[in-house]
DNA sequence: TTTTATT
């Protein structure tokens, strides 16, 4: 297989790349809006005349739609890269513990906070593609400001349900769900707005009224909040096939069985997918497995550029999986890459996947080699 | 017919 014909499957991930980085140069924050996740119109971006306050942070992020299985060291790690952290924190249910699927983080330097928005906004990880933007004051206010809307007309777009809204308040977020497979409205949609009275105006103002145009009326409450779920409805989420994500077409996984079957034949194992049985064999015999670095799979990558930084391997590797730590390795003196870099990612199959796609792929004029890092010694 | 946005 060629070089040329593994690109195949990173077309999105490098339009996005693409925006995100040209918008690095671009001036001040920008209100970027994910392509398929929830977005609004009006976003929460300072600006001037909207905001005012002079007590908004401007290195404290708020980081939203993460990967359910991220941790706060690999939220840490993904942060991290672009500048120093103040402080970092996965919100997790008190329960159960569970990611809630947003997090903090706080820059030591604004500037870093800015970048972080400019680069990370939009960053596809594994099914998500995550938000990251300035976190407002915390206060009882903004709280609770969630509204679930069902009896929408199914022509109804995410624009005209927030120019319905919009009247009540600042919209933080707007969605519309979707039929997953005709894509198709379900009717039913999500308002946050920036205050919790102007959700209860809204549906003072639009409960049991018709939109514009409509033969229904629509219904207007409060969200359910995620962390008031049933202690049944927590159980079945907690077991519900916890390491099933991003399958990917059909294609991808026909290789990965193929590399899966050919590791297991070099080393003997039979049980595919278990990266804990070929790391029972490695303790148990002290083979070396390539890549195999006890905390995850750590991936080889060479022929990066000399400006190549960390945010560049997150985007690459990024939606193949869990993904724990990235590093470029730089010159000490000129602080340039010296062409190449680390990845470690928590799943054998996902880093298999990664590598089988990504060997090859051509970064800019360069053509990459991607492995698991095997242990080179120092020739005596 | 309920997505994971305020520590």
């Amino acid at each position: 297989m060629g070089p040329s014909s593994r690109s195949f499957n990173l077309g999105m991930l490098f339009i996005q790349n693409s925006k995100s980085m040209e918008t690095q140069l671009s001036n001040g924050p920008t209100c970027n809006n994910t392509s398929n996740g929830p977005s609004t119109i009006s976003n929460n971006c300072s600006s001037p005349v909207e905001s005012g306050s002079m007590e908004d942070s401007k290195t404290n992020l708020i980081v939203n739609y993460l990967p359910q299985n991220m941790t706060q060291e690999e939220l840490k790690s993904l942060f991290g890269s672009i500048g120093e952290i103040e402080s970092c924190k996965l919100v997790r249910d008190k329960i159960t513990g569970q990611s809630l699927g947003y997090g903090f983080v706080n820059y030591v330097d604004p500037k870093d906070a800015e970048k972080a928005i400019n680069t990370l906004n939009g960053l596809r990880l594994q099914t998500k593609t995550i938000k990251v933007s300035y976190a407002r004051p915390s206060s009882a206010s903004i709280r609770d400001a969630n509204l679930y809307v069902s009896g929408l007309p199914k022509t109804m777009t995410q624009k005209e349900l927030e120019q319905l809204f919009s009247q009540y308040g600042r919209i933080i977020t707007s969605r519309i769900l979707v039929d997953q497979v005709t894509g198709v409205s379900r009717g039913v949609g999500f308002i946050r707005f920036d205050r919790r009275i102007e959700a209860e105006e809204a549906i003072k103002g639009l409960n049991g009224q018709k939109p514009p145009g409509a033969t229904e009326p629509i219904t207007v409450k409060f969200a359910n909040n995620p962390s008031q779920k049933t202690s049944q409805a927590l159980l079945s989420q907690l077991y519900q096939s916890p390491n099933r994500r991003y399958p990917g077409p059909l294609a991808q996984q026909a290789q990965r069985f193929r590399l899966d079957n050919l590791l297991n034949m070099a080393y003997g194992v039979k049980s595919r997918f278990s990266p804990m049985a070929i790391d029972g064999v490695t303790s148990l015999a002290g083979i070396n497995i390539p890549g195999h670095a006890g905390t995850g799979w750590c991936i080889f990558v060479y022929n990066l550029a000399p400006d190549a930084d960390e945010s560049i391997l997150w985007q690459m590797f990024g939606p193949f999986g869990a993904v724990t730590n990235v590093k470029v390795i730089r010159d000490f003196n000129t602080n340039k890459c010296k062409g190449f870099g680390f990845v470690t990612m928590t799943n054998y199959d996902e880093a298999a996947m990664a590598i089988a796609s990504l060997n090859g792929y051509r970064l800019g004029d360069r053509v990459l080699q991607v492995s698991f890092k095997t242990n080179k010694t120092h020739k005596a």
